[in-house]
DNA sequence: TAGGAAGGCGAAAACGTTTTCGTGTTGAAA
DNA sequence: TTTCAACACGAAAACGTTTTCGCCTTCCTA
């Protein structure tokens, strides 16, 4: 077992200076050829490799992000920090991850713990008891400590800083919009309860749309789900009990679980029943019949956050305003919503 | 814009020295009850937190944990790191999630990167690329550096390490018998190529079941899968030319396109066509009909991971052997395997 | 009153870097 | 021969901690 050398070490067993193996490293003009061609080829025998927390400390800077995300087992979660990772990598940056399993104070407790210099920004979406509390001082704390904060997807108006976000409501008013122009007109909602903001937009999409078509609303077409593990007995009761051509549902979950619930009612999708989506996952893809969807492209997500990230933290120029990047959407054309 | 405030500015204000500061705050009994009280005060006051790097570089502990997988946006590996970071944040580590992308280069590079001085250990699992070439130098170079290492499903026995896998084998011959119990014969498997560890545990399971129940294996039943992003025409050539009542899947994916491949062929599911699968992910769960999978339970794999490798990090006695622990695995009915 | 113990605190080293500044040597120009 | 620049290198500080050791008071005891 031969542990990592270091600068003493090599300065050591060569009889040198600690600095004059530091700048024959670096290829400092200081230093003799004779003297850095000696140490280069003692470095590289031994296989030196600096210490990265001594850079970090030295440096104040940790080349890492942190990302504190709501659940990693959620296929566009994944995919935003796939998104992260690769430009990140990129840019000689690594990630450390924290979940806050949707609990405020673990989101709380993981961004004070990365705060204490693991890090140097912090990439995260709220969690949903985070949006229901509306309680920000942690972020604000941060931001104020100089740490830049990108937030995506689950973002709030009550802190500043980079967003990277889709246009949810404009999202979900072209999904529903596409339902109206392939004939449907009895076009249930199937969304989350009001404090988690995307599901919120999304909702307010939904009835922009209707309203726009002239198609009145009707509030027993539309069902808000609390708790997700127990959706199917609402969704079936919505489709059993209202006479729907169509179904939005602004997740995959509520999305397969309507289809569920309709195979079990023996109603026939997509002939008697069209289905749309939001999140372009695995299951839409993958579900028979295969779901259309709004994609939100988690991958493409990530990725500006982190550049947003590393912008920040590279830029020079201390003050420069906060950005909101949209990220488009797009419809994914699938089985589940024929031309009536 | 307060910055974090250090122990030295803590000194200056007090007009004490730095190592009372630090006593104070660790409650030495060196220090009077007076200068204790005055100087926790303040910190409070100003949100004293140690910086985390100059811990770690002196103490040689960077309370992190690296992960390496392959690839994130994979419900399997999701989970896993759920469970690994579940457990590292009970006992009060953080975890870098690095992406090999099935690219040994990349494996490799990540694996540097973290080696100096970031991490305190590893839980990995082989990129496809790597399990192909066969070379761990990267591997067993980090372990003789002292650092301890845990591999996870995707292992070689190369390497001497503690893994934590499941038996494919087993579970693949007991999904198997459960179709042979249920009446069907002519089984046919999907599978991958037989340099990835899984899959070829996964064929012998297979192989092993059907020679049990003295069937005759039929080489034309076999397909192994390449590229995985054209597999659905070889699935599809097996199930319309193969006279087959089942399929056995080595993961979700495959079990799926077959399900989507018979459909296509106007053959129904699971009347004509029996599907079993592999992990239980997300799509076994909310295809129609649901699919029959054995469940890898990646929350307790990583789960397991990460306590074996904190529990070498912080044991004192050094030379404990290694271990490799087997996860059960559960085989979960659904609606794809009826009796026949 | 001398001696010693205990109490309270500070100096300094250590972790592994990088970088600034200083210093000694050499050679060439004046 | 003197002077000065260029060259090659080392000492030391700095990043923020923790911890060991040593020092100075004070107080008690003999």
């Amino acid at each position: 077992m031969k542990r990592k050398v270091t600068l003493k070490q090599i300065a050591r067993e060569l009889d040198v200076s600690i600095s004059t193996v530091s700048k024959s490293l670096r290829d400092s003009s200081e230093i003799s050829e004779d003297t850095r061609q000696k140490v280069q080829a003692f470095a590289k025998l031994y296989n030196y490799k600096p210490n990265l927390i001594a850079l970090s400390l030295k440096n104040k800077k940790t080349k890492t992000i942190g990302i504190i995300i709501p659940e990693i087992v959620h296929h566009f979660f994944a995919t935003v920090i796939s998104g992260i990772e690769t430009v990140a990598n990129e840019r000689g940056y690594n990630v450390m991850v924290c979940l806050s399993n949707e609990s405020f104070d673990k989101e709380v407790i993981n961004m004070e713990m990365l705060a204490n210099g693991s890090i140097d920004g912090f990439i995260l979406s709220l969690s949903k008891e985070t949006q229901s509390k509306k309680d920000f001082h942690h972020i604000s704390e941060v931001i104020n400590q100089g740490m830049p904060v990108v937030m995506f997807d689950r973002v709030t108006n009550d802190i500043l800083c980079d967003k990277v976000i889709i246009d949810d409501s404009l999202a979900a008013f072209n999904a529903v919009q596409s339902l109206v122009d392939k004939g449907y007109r009895k076009i249930a909602l199937i969304t989350t309860v009001d404090y988690v903001s995307v599901g919120k937009l999304r909702t307010e999409g939904y009835l922009q749309a209707l309203r726009n078509n002239d198609i009145e609303v009707d509030q027993n077409r539309i069902v808000k789900i609390e708790d997700i593990d127990h959706c199917s007995e609402q969704i079936e009761e919505l489709i059993a009990n209202q006479n729907l051509d169509a179904v939005f549902a602004v997740n995959e979950l509520f999305a397969v679980t309507a289809i569920k619930a309709a195979k079990h009612l023996q109603i026939q999708i997509p002939q008697d029943l069209a289905v749309i989506g939001f999140t372009d996952g695995i299951i839409s893809k993958y579900s028979s019949p295969s779901i259309t969807t709004v994609s939100q492209n988690g991958i493409k997500m990530g990725g500006k956050a982190a550049t947003m990230l590393i912008d920040r933290l590279e830029a020079n120029d201390e003050e420069e305003s906060y950005k909101t990047e949209v990220i488009e959407t797009e419809l994914v054309s699938r089985e589940s919503t024929p031309e009536l």
